[in-house]
RNA sequence: GGUCGAGUGGCCGAGUGGCUAGGCAGAGGUCUGCAAAACCUUCUACAGCGGUUCGAAUCCGCUCUUGACCUCCA
């Protein structure tokens, strides 16, 4: 069973044994989206990247608290509507009530999610929902002088928190660098330091989506709703904090100086960070408008999509990754990723069609000793910084021997019936369990198919090869592949 | 410009100082009423140039190409 689980901790840069600060208990805040507009393909790696986290810490004995929130105030746009709410400036233009625009697209999102069998969280916290939490840590912040007001914002300051405290730890970025490189922004001039990030915004009179406060009235900034829900829900010190890459600065650098500033302490032991999607070798994303939203993968209505792709073939698409490399999209890609996952889980029936036999066999010692190998490393993917490509291959080896027990039953006896069950229980978890790849169709559709290859074995029996013909064609069509067997007849779902 | 990465066979993608990754696609075969599935066999690799080493795709240097972040972003 498994080892030592090992994370690759973006803090240290290294990969470190993964121990809770206090087991069995496991606190883990990953940044959600924010709702303004459908989730894409790079929403959905992080979300499926930190959902076998989760998935993987709860298999190993772990209760986890997972928090994702969802972002539905606060980030700001830098380019003409200065200042503007994302959300709000959405809003705007579809002439809907903010809070409509943002239930509307988490609706999506979790739908899009559900889809793909990624697990609820234990806590979805709104940023909006949370402005109390966060008046209250900038006040903080204030008060140990690490923030400053100025015309009614208020700002962190960097400088000042740089005197004490390591800024630029998680992103190896350096101060000095920083002021040569740092474009300029609205509301340089309230700011003492190009470098210092906004904390509170005073709300220009258009803005819509606007609280009171002791400084104005406004909006929170960029990072702190993170940190002040992480802080509600975990504590002032968690074990991990996920999030995409691109989050790595300033967001996440942003976070740890606030959480610092206000509870002197680091707020997560381990940072880890799931790369990026990308087409033709470029980051999806928004602003580069190249982003393919889930929606349009699972109808297949893009202008680069061939054709649809199911939620479970996305799915395993990015699990045949590591989640810290960046993944290429492309049809072929996609199409390959969809045969495996049929394949994977066609091996799934097949072994639990499988019985041990009555009659013990002579024992292949290298057929078992194959075996054990395999299932070992099934964890030792999983285990070395969820290498859920390592784990797949072992389980395309060990599918091997599956279907070997599946064309020559007897074979099954040639191991011990105590190693069959662990295969079987074993495959069975990682697959379903841990990978969360489970079978897309619906038990009401598997029975209307029995119910089809009734007619199918009637007329076999009967040698009616042309009726067989074409009840085949017929299922063909509805994207069902029937098999003769030697002991009967199978079936499975086609991607083609 | 600064910082940090990456370049693996037709495609996608692991790995890493000596041991077949894997999937998809291609070729041949077994099985089959025909298929399908499955199984067996098989073909294409480690950007280029130097260096270290008994041995490098893996370490070092240089070159080329390319990406991310530095601005909201999964």
């Amino acid at each position: 069973m498994a080892k030592e689980f090992v994370v690759y901790n973006t803090l240290t840069r290294k990969k470190e044994v993964f121990t809770p600060l206090h087991a069995p208990f496991v606190g883990m805040y990953v940044c959600g989206p924010t709702v303004y507009g459908d989730a894409h393909l790079g929403h959905s790696r992080s979300a499926v990247t930190f959902d076998i986290l989760y998935r993987y810490l709860k298999h190993l004995g772990y209760k986890v608290r997972y928090v994702r929130n969802i972002t539905d105030v606060g980030h700001l746009e830098n380019d003409a509507d200065v200042g503007e709410d994302k959300i709000a400036k959405r809003a705007r233009l579809e002439q809907l009530e903010p809070m409509e625009v943002a239930q509307q697209y988490t609706n999506s999102y979790h739908l899009d999610m559900q889809a793909m069998n990624v697990l609820k969280p234990n806590i979805e916290p709104l940023a909006s929902g949370h402005v109390m939490e966060q008046i209250e840590m900038v006040q903080s912040l204030i008060d140990n002088g690490f923030a400053y007001e100025s015309e009614g914002s208020v700002y962190f300051d960097v400088r000042k928190y740089a005197e004490s405290n390591p800024y630029g730890e998680l992103s190896g970025r350096k101060i000095d660098d920083l002021l040569n490189t740092t474009r300029e922004l609205d509301g340089q001039e309230e700011k003492r330091s190009s470098l210092d990030f906004a904390l509170w915004k005073k709300a220009s009179p258009e803005h819509i989506m606007r609280w009171n406060s002791p400084w104005s009235v406004g909006f929170p900034g960029w990072h702190i709703e993170c940190s002040a829900m992480s802080k509600k829900y975990l504590g002032d010190t968690f074990d991990i904090h996920g999030g995409g890459m691109d989050l790595l600065f300033p967001h996440h650098e942003s976070e740890i100086a606030q959480s610092k500033g206000c509870n002197h302490t680091t707020p997560a032991k381990y940072w880890m960070h799931n790369n990026m999607i990308t087409i033709n070798g470029q980051k999806m994303g928004k602003s580069l408008g190249n982003f393919i939203t889930m929606r349009e993968l699972y109808d297949g209505n893009h202008y680069l999509l061939e054709r649809a792709y199911s939620p479970m073939t996305i799915r395993f698409f990015i699990l045949q990754a590591h989640y810290r490399s960046t993944l290429d999209f492309s049809n072929e890609a996609l199409q390959a990723a969809g045969k495996g996952y049929r394949k994977i889980i066609n091996g799934s029936k097949v072994l639990s069609k499988l019985t041990y036999p009555e009659t013990v066999g002579e024992p292949n010692n290298d057929l078992i000793l194959e075996i054990e190998k395999l299932l070992a490393d099934l964890y030792t993917g999983i285990n070395d910084d969820l290498n859920t490509a390592i784990t797949i291959a072992s389980l395309f080896n060990l599918l091997k021997k599956i279907n070997g027990f599946y064309t020559n039953k007897a074979s099954i006896a040639t191991i011990p019936e105590k190693l069959f069950e662990e295969l079987k229980t074993t495959y069975f978890t990682l697959v379903h369990e841990v990978l969360g790849l489970v079978e897309e169709e619906s038990a009401d559709i598997t029975a209307l198919i029995e119910t089809m290859l009734g007619f199918y074995a009637e007329a076999k029996a009967q040698k009616d090869y042309a009726k067989i013909d074409v009840i085949r064609a017929k299922l063909k069509e509805q994207g069902i592949a029937v098999k003769d067997m030697k002991d009967g007849i199978d079936w499975a779902f086609d991607e083609n």
